[in-house]
RNA sequence: GGGAGAAUACCAGAGUGGCCAAAUGGGGCAGACUGUAAAUCUGCUGACGUACGUCUUCGGUGGUUCGAAUCCAUCUUCUCCCA
């Protein structure tokens, strides 16, 4: 993997940049899609490739390990082939799900035991085996697997909890030097940073993953249950240690205006699964603030879903129309919404980007950040 | 013409003397959702008041009772059965 940037913002920490990738090149900032199981939900491949344009996606290794299994991926030549997506490709490693699924795993200084959502079955995740199913998935970055504690943990745990993580990621990067890509073209593993939202274990951490002279690095434990204004202060604190030359990655983060902000302290890349889960429940995110379209006032307004909007979706449906699809539970809405909402968030990065490039993106931030979090 | 049964909130439908402004479901209205156990979840849904609360409701009317959606009489409407 490799990373150039294009152009830095004066006066911000904002950069313009382009990742080279096994499955073509990544403009930054970027968003990358969530398809947690090999699919962004209610969305085709076509339309992520088209009128969204996205440039990369995600795809889970606690999920893809338990279905469809690694033999199935292996046969299908990894996940690229099997889902016929020919861009580039991130998995993230299962640590988020030691937070999300907490109440179904227990953690051990060897790794993490999961029971399977799915059918209860145990299943035991070490840094090593996490490694392999993400060579047997294929993705072009691989993420190091680690524990991401609430954003309400307090310092001793966190502090615990760090360590944890900077031992398996220590057994990531052995795993990763010691086996060989399945499929004929490198694999990146990107480190996270942990810490919550503790200054000083954000400084060790960023520390720390920096001595793995990783091709990019990630910030994680963030956007799960502490306040806005503490993500942003961590990501000050982070970026202050990483290095430049690096793509930066700022997990699972978040709502425009978050994207926006973490941008312009240096963040280079997201995913988030609000514009996917969010719009299945109704919530469009535009350049004008955002809409709830079940809401009663969308009953007759014939107007487009987003007049400013890039994708098909927005130019050919109604408001009234996608309104009505919501409330009668009607799986086009769920795909309406997901296509806009994507096409949305790829048009805001794509546009900071732009404004980064053209030296006017302070201006733009401000002007959108005063619009974003609207209530339409 | 005779007989039986039923009428409850927007709809369906419990409740059959006080714990009932009335279960539950649907519908309606609003909210939540941040590396996806989520096409999910939560709240409200007679009126007025933030709230303790007060007032008006269970087809109509009139009774019985300390107290009625619940018991009685009667009227209305509907359903079914027999002629």
């Amino acid at each position: 993997m490799d990373f150039r940037i294009e152009h830095k913002d004066t006066a911000s920490g904002a950069r313009a940049g382009v990742i080279s990738l096994p499955h073509g090149d990544v403009p930054t900032p970027i968003f990358m899609p969530v398809g947690t199981v090999g699919s962004v939900k209610g969305v085709f491949h076509r339309d992520l490739a088209g009128d969204i344009d996205a440039k990369i996606i995600l795809g889970n290794t606690y999920h893809l390990y338990l279905r469809p299994g690694t033999d199935v991926l292996e046969k299908a030549g990894g996940l690229h082939r099997f889902s016929a997506w020919d861009r580039p490709l991130l998995t993230d490693s299962g640590g988020f799900q030691v937070f999300s699924l907490a109440q179904n795993r227990k953690i051990t200084q060897g790794g993490c035991e999961f029971r399977s959502h799915i059918d209860g079955s145990k299943h035991l995740f070490t840094p090593e085996r996490v490694v392999d199913i993400q060579r047997s998935i294929g993705a072009d970055i691989m993420m190091a697997f680690d524990e991401c504690p609430p954003g309400t943990a307090e310092y001793a745990y966190a502090a615990r909890s760090l360590a944890l993580t900077n031992q398996w990621l220590e057994r990531c990067f052995e795993r990763h030097a010691s086996t060989r890509p399945l499929y004929g073209y490198e694999q990146t593993l990107m480190p996270i940073v942990q810490g919550c939202v503790y200054e000083d274990l954000r400084l060790k951490s960023a520390e720390y993953v920096k001595t793995f002279n990783a091709d990019g690095y990630a910030i994680g434990g963030l956007a799960v249950g502490e306040p806005a204004e503490e993500m942003y202060r961590m990501i000050e604190v982070v970026n202050s240690v990483l290095p430049q030359d690096r793509p930066r990655y700022l997990m699972g983060v978040g709502t425009p205006e978050n994207l926006l902000e973490a941008i312009e302290r240096g963040v280079d890349m997201f995913d988030c699964v609000m514009p996917t889960r969010n719009g299945r429940n109704g919530m469009l995110f535009t350049g004008e603030g955002i809409i709830n379209i079940r809401n009663k006032k969308w009953q007759d307004d014939f107007s487009p879903i987003d007049p400013g909007g890039t994708s098909f979706v927005d130019r050919t449906y109604t408001k009234a129309y996608l309104r009505h699809l919501t409330i009668a539970g009607e799986m086009l809405a769920a795909e309406i919404a997901s296509i806009h909402n994507l096409a949305f968030y790829l048009w805001l990065v794509r546009t900071a980007r732009e404004k980064i490039a053209e030296g006017t993106f302070a201006g733009w931030k401000k002007t959108m950040t005063g619009k974003l979090s609207n209530r339409l």
